[in-house]
DNA sequence: GGGCACATGTAAGCTGTTACATGATTAA
DNA sequence: TTAATCATGTAACAGCTTACATGTGCCC
């Protein structure tokens, strides 16, 4: 019964690292988390205000449509470090890409080709983007102590990035072989 | 609007291949798609009424609490190759391992030690999977046509699997490195 | 004065799972 | 005969996104 609340554990550290506004939390997760996580307004601001009446958030600043910085509490922090260590529900996988090659056969070698190509791009684009994340890490004097944390997260995107590209070009070699027959 | 519904393509695709009960879509997803797809019941039942009404399937066999066999109508093997050429709608990352490390600062050197351990042990009953799924296709008369395309997402597996194994040995290093102090 | 980034929220709705309920068929 | 597997469904609900609604403060 009601399993973890991972929307509770994301905010809950994101507000470990700094206090902040919801707007705020929601641009941290987008821009430093985004290669591996994503929560939206929808789910921020309910998740705030529920903490805060629970008591594990403190709110600072304008009640009335200005800034509201929140911070953890103690019991915030306890909470956090509960979560953190509750097993992880995996969400069942869905692979939109594997699913469509996997009917190759009524989906064309051609089009197959098209979106191995796609995501070799993509896995591209996503190594280029973890070396700026490395670069303003590098530069960053602030948060030195999660830094060699948050490079885990980074090395974990980089080696999955590079193994789609072996993948991408070895598959891209058996689908050439597949459509000479 | 009505973004596509990824269902209905793993549902006709498992159709595709050949009629079966809904029993069966639900099998050969969980057996053969399972790692990197996942319906449940409530999706694959309600979607074959839907389907059957609409016309892209036919329906034999016992209508009262018999099994009722599905297959692909001309229509159908239209509409699965239309939703095949639909873009994916990527939906957003979320990975709870990462999430944890990156928050490995509150959690503790040692508890992320754990979850990378975990997380390497699976990727070795992956690769255990993989090789499984290689060997009874190999052996496997049926279905040859559409074996390249398959293998091309056991071969995915595989290179996520190794990146995961590699990731993983270089983190606990790291980790120990830190632990260390 | 206009546009943009900052900021806070809510409502509707979709997707999908889990748990339950029920029964037939087959093999030990 | 009893257990496992095959088989069909539904109801409740969790989780999350999208779109909308609204407003402030700052810079050009």
């Amino acid at each position: 019964m009601a399993r973890v609340s991972q929307s509770e554990m994301a905010v809950l550290g994101a507000l470990s690292v700094r206090p902040m506004t919801g707007y705020a939390v929601r641009e941290a997760i987008r821009t430093v988390l985004g290669h591996f996580w994503n929560e939206s307004y929808g789910q921020i601001y309910p998740t705030l205000t529920r903490l805060h009446t629970e008591g594990l958030l403190d709110r600072h600043g304008g009640e009335r449509s200005g800034s509201m910085t929140y911070s953890l509490t103690t019991a915030g922090r306890a909470r956090l470090s509960e979560l953190l260590r509750q097993p992880e529900s995996p969400r069942p996988e869905r692979n939109g890409l594997l699913l469509r090659l996997f009917f190759g056969r009524e989906l064309g070698v051609d089009a197959c080709v098209e979106l191995v190509q796609a995501a070799k791009v993509d896995a591209e684009q996503r190594l280029a983007n973890y070396a700026a994340i490395r670069a303003t890490m590098a530069t960053e004097e602030e948060d030195r102590a999660h830094h060699p944390f948050w490079l885990l997260t980074v090395s974990a995107g980089e080696h999955g990035a590079r193994a789609t590209l072996a993948w991408a070009d070895e598959t891209l070699r058996t689908l050439r072989g597949l459509a000479a027959n």
